[in-house]
DNA sequence: ATGAAAGCGCTAACAA
DNA sequence: TTGTTAGCGCTTTCAT
């Protein structure tokens, strides 16, 4: 029939074949009223039989809008993350939007560069669980109406609508737990203190100890270590003087408990409550007794503000949302459930 | 100064704001050596002093490709899948790429869907794990060029590049470590059988079985059934006669561990090995016995073959790698090891 | 070494 | 109801 078409179909050639001009064509794919029935059906059969498909680049160009969202966290493979990730895309794609995911690497310069490169592919927007909050790392390579959503680690400073924990409030009852135990030696075991949510965590573990008259100890780990290069944490560990373990994510979870495999029994020589649940803490002997972080609800309510300021949610001051999270209580704190 | 400037600087503002032509400051931007050094450095100092972004939209349209690749897995949380966004999406930075992320939710029509969305986003790759190998569900919904690689479950009667692992012959050796260690009775739990994936394994279990003159037994599962709603799965592990399990996959033993815990002591009453290592399968006790499939390096080669793609690999024929598994020896197998 | 002009695929004025 | 005409921001012949 016609000469050799390589390329995919354009919309001036489902105009062209379909014998209107192009904007009714337009008009067609974006379901506008004003052209006659017939004619709808007519230009819909063309689209179908030339397998015509939108080319999102170009409309976005146009309308300088992507309806991409970009996402940035420190680990892409920390369950916490994906779980979070997993409820933005499905949001974001009931929205008509995609997802695009990088991971920071705990690193601040690639995550201000990560972030460049999504604002030069022209994200509509950006939630970040930022490497670190204590500065604001980034907001001067921001573009002017760019909307930002900050999960789990806010940003010091910065007036981003946010979604988090009760982190400190969470900490002090699940440190007040393992003293109701009876527990008097509780070390908190916490990964990367600079981040406002773990130094949270120890605020509210360090409170909830001198509340009770008990002197307050912790120990930092280094993350990308394994346990063999965290001597402080095996030595805590392997401490007979040491009573009750509270770590304060899941990082430090999966190095004590790798710890504690070697040393000690949970539950009988050391009592154990983890920040941050996982499919698996229940299976543990003993189960994990942790404190569960609502993460896909973290990531379906930032969406959600981010979808909101997107469809013209102006409001001046930010929205702040902080979720309850929800001590599981299960052996490993000592109770004898089940 | 100048007057009231909202929108984000274009190169044109920053050819005019240097005094040179919108093709020289395009020359600047992709560093091409036909500009005089003393205007580049010029140039450049209006673009930082503006502030200016590339678009890369705009870049996009003109150029035909979008420089995103896809990525459409059945579920986004699921540790193994995570490992191999993780690794697809390091590989896809370091080559100036981004990934565009969605789940199937294990439904080929969504699949379809996502896909239809992301060529219309006119991503120059694909890297599947698809929902349903059986059929080719898609095919015939992508443009001529797009390239696609399919990880995990390769897509019966297609030609797409793949990266595997060794399922059939892993399943055996797992299935015929049992064996050797005397149990004869040796129940496979799987899900979504009609996968390929998991039909190998499955051929694999009952060969080892049947080679051994055991009569080979499988049940399948429900995916999104909790325990209670599966009761087959949970009469297997409670029936007294069964000596050993081997589950198919991540979902298959969360399911088990659950039937278990309540039913009988894994490595004395019921020997078991899962298919998919986890963070937390060492820690478990007894720590579990499993075949270990590298997700990390299955995400990278698919990355790095869609890249070579991209890059003007033109081979006719698919490139199919299969990688090995590991049998990793602990405990629930009944090895007494450390 | 540099610039003018055309156009990627689409949408939005503004007519008709 | 429909079509004409400009661009969105960038790259790219083809001159100069």
């Amino acid at each position: 029939m016609a000469a050799e078409k390589k390329s995919a179909p354009t919309l001036e050639d489902v105009a062209r074949e379909s014998g209107v001009s192009l904007k009714t064509a337009s008009r067609v794919l974006n379901g506008s009223l004003q052209v006659r029935p017939d004619k709808v059906a007519r230009i819909q059969a063309v689209m179908s039989r030339l397998g015509y498909r939108p080319n999102e680049l170009a409309r976005g160009l146009k309308a300088k809008r992507s309806s991409a969202i970009g996402m940035i966290v420190p680990r892409l493979s920390d369950p916490f993350y994906a779980s979070a990730i997993e409820a933005v895309q499905q949001v974001a794609r009931e929205n008509g939007y995609v997802v695009i995911v990088t991971s920071s690497a705990n690193d601040q310069a690639l995550e201000r560069s990560e972030i460049s490169t999504l604002v030069r592919r022209q994200v509509d927007g950006l939630i970040i669980a930022t490497a670190n909050g204590k500065h604001d790392n980034f907001s001067d390579i921001l573009p002017e109406g760019l909307q930002v959503i900050t999960i789990d680690e806010p940003i010091r400073g910065a007036a981003y609508d946010s979604v988090t924990v009760t982190n400190k409030q969470s900490a002090r009852e699940a440190t007040q737990h393992m003293i109701d135990h009876g527990d008097r030696r509780i070390v908190a075991v916490v990964s990367r203190p600079y981040l406002h949510t773990c130094a949270e965590r120890l605020f509210g573990y360090t409170d909830a100890m001198k509340q009770a008259g008990l002197a307050p100890q912790h120990c930092v780990v280094d993350q990308e270590g394994s346990i063999e290069r965290n001597r402080a944490v095996k030595d805590i560990c392997a401490d007979p003087k040491v009573e009750a373990i509270f770590t304060l994510n899941w990082v430090c979870t999966m190095l004590v408990l790798h710890g504690l495999k070697q040393a000690k029994k949970i539950g009988k020589d050391v009592r154990l409550i983890s920040f941050d649940d996982f499919e698996l803490a229940e299976m543990l002997s003993p189960s994990l007794t942790v404190v569960r972080q609502p993460a896909s609800e973290l990531g379906r309510e930032a969406a959600r503000l981010l979808l909101g300021r997107l469809n013209g949610d102006e409001s001046e001051k930010s929205h702040r949302i902080v979720l309850p999270t929800q001590l599981v209580l299960r052996n490993s704190c000592g109770c004898h459930s089940r």
